[in-house]
DNA sequence: TACGTTATGGACGATCCATTCCACAACTGA
DNA sequence: TCAGTTGTGGAATGGATCGTCCATAACGTA
């Protein structure tokens, strides 16, 4: 019927996402984008609409990522792992933070900092996430206290808000500068100050298990 | 000698400051700020150089305030009251978040996600006040220790950037769009996990002391 | 009071950037 | 092979924005 699209959308999606990531919205021309993807202007309008548009779907992406890289790992098995998933959880994400040599922090920190005060489509779609993974949080926890790993008395809910605040301020205070050694630190310390049940017993200040290799694989935070 | 300023530098600043933290940086523009003190374009470069030295100025000027905010609760007073002094702290800090209906967050975590990445100078006044909350965290935590109302087998060291995670955090977590009343459960949530002596016991659920009022002040965050 | 110096503020120039436009290419169905 | 449709890429456009410039104002000093 036509000629068809020469170009992958998802790799120019990719594309589009790294100099966001790297530069922010304001920051990032569609000069930039249309020289990193390769294609014209005309495809890149043609294809997604306007700048904004374009910044929707990136961020729509990411957000969606954010909530699989969790789900992944969350909300899923016997409740005898449940902390072994939970704190797998949250030293992947102090990792991730920990391994950002670059300092770009997390698109969707950086886009909701510069954008959801005035945007409500970026303001919804970050509020959604945090509901998501705050669900996902819930749900492990409440299988941790089933097992015996936290103790019972505690409010999941709470606990769920605790580690997700934990876990977006581990983001926060790294991209201020804190070291990487640090940020791990606070991973192991948040996971050992939660309630154990009477007679168990953690450390506050113990470490946490080994932690897992990163391979410098970009993930979702 | 010449003719003298008519302005009040302080004042021009404040409203520098009011739209850099509306809008952040790139999306503010010269123009604005002109408008918004009163001033000419070239009373504004003329006292303040350029738009990036001028941002750099006010932002070294709200780190030194989050700052001076922490030390004038925190670090000062007898050991008996650090505990006190330790929540009234977290609490405050929640509650500018909670009550930040604009959504505004903190123009630290703002600028910080905008250009520490870029720019060095904002990397590195940010990452200075990060250590300098740590400081004044680790002193009072260890003083709460001595008194007894921490455990004093707990390093200092990492409940002080545990906290200061879950304060930033609760800033991220927050412009993300969780409602304000979760925002100030984070707050007694961190605070009642944090590892109390032998003997004593706290509620992982319980709700911390009154909280203050606010009155509408806004306070560096 | 006259002069040198600094402040003022708005017009101006130069640049940047999002978006549109258009001539042309690639493809399909008739 | 031709016509119709959609994709392509780069030039052009129009508006926005940073920073400068300059005529003028306000002050201290001689």
């Amino acid at each position: 019927m036509a000629r068809p699209r020469a170009f992958d959308e998802r790799h120019v999606l990719e594309r589009a996402r790294e100099q966001f990531w790297a530069t922010g919205y304001a920051g990032t021309r569609m000069d930039d984008i249309a020289q990193a993807t390769g294609l014209g202007k005309g495809s890149l309008y043609g294809a997604f609409g306007d700048k904004g548009k374009l910044f929707h779907r990136v961020f729509g992406d990411w957000c969606t990522a954010v909530v699989e890289v969790a789900e992944g790992r969350l909300a899923d098995g016997p409740d005898a792992e449940a902390w072994v998933r939970l704190s797998g959880y949250v030293h992947l994400m102090a990792e991730n933070t920990a391994s950002d040599t670059e300092r770009r922090g997390c698109l969707l920190a950086k886009g909701a900092a510069e954008l959801a005060q005035h945007d409500p489509t970026v303001a919804g779609r970050s509020a959604e996430t945090m509901t998501a993974l705050l669900t996902l949080l819930r749900t492990e926890i409440s299988a941790a206290q089933r097992h015996g790993d936290i103790d019972s008395a505690a409010d999941p809910e709470r606990l769920a808000a605790l580690l997700l605040t934990v876990v977006r301020g581990i983001e926060a205070v790294g991209k201020a500068g804190l070291a990487p050694e640090t940020l791990r630190n606070i991973a192991d310390t948040a996971l050992a100050v939660l309630p154990m049940p009477e007679g168990k017993k953690r450390s506050a200040t113990g470490r946490g298990p080994a932690r897992e290799n990163q391979r410098g694989a970009v993930t979702a935070t």
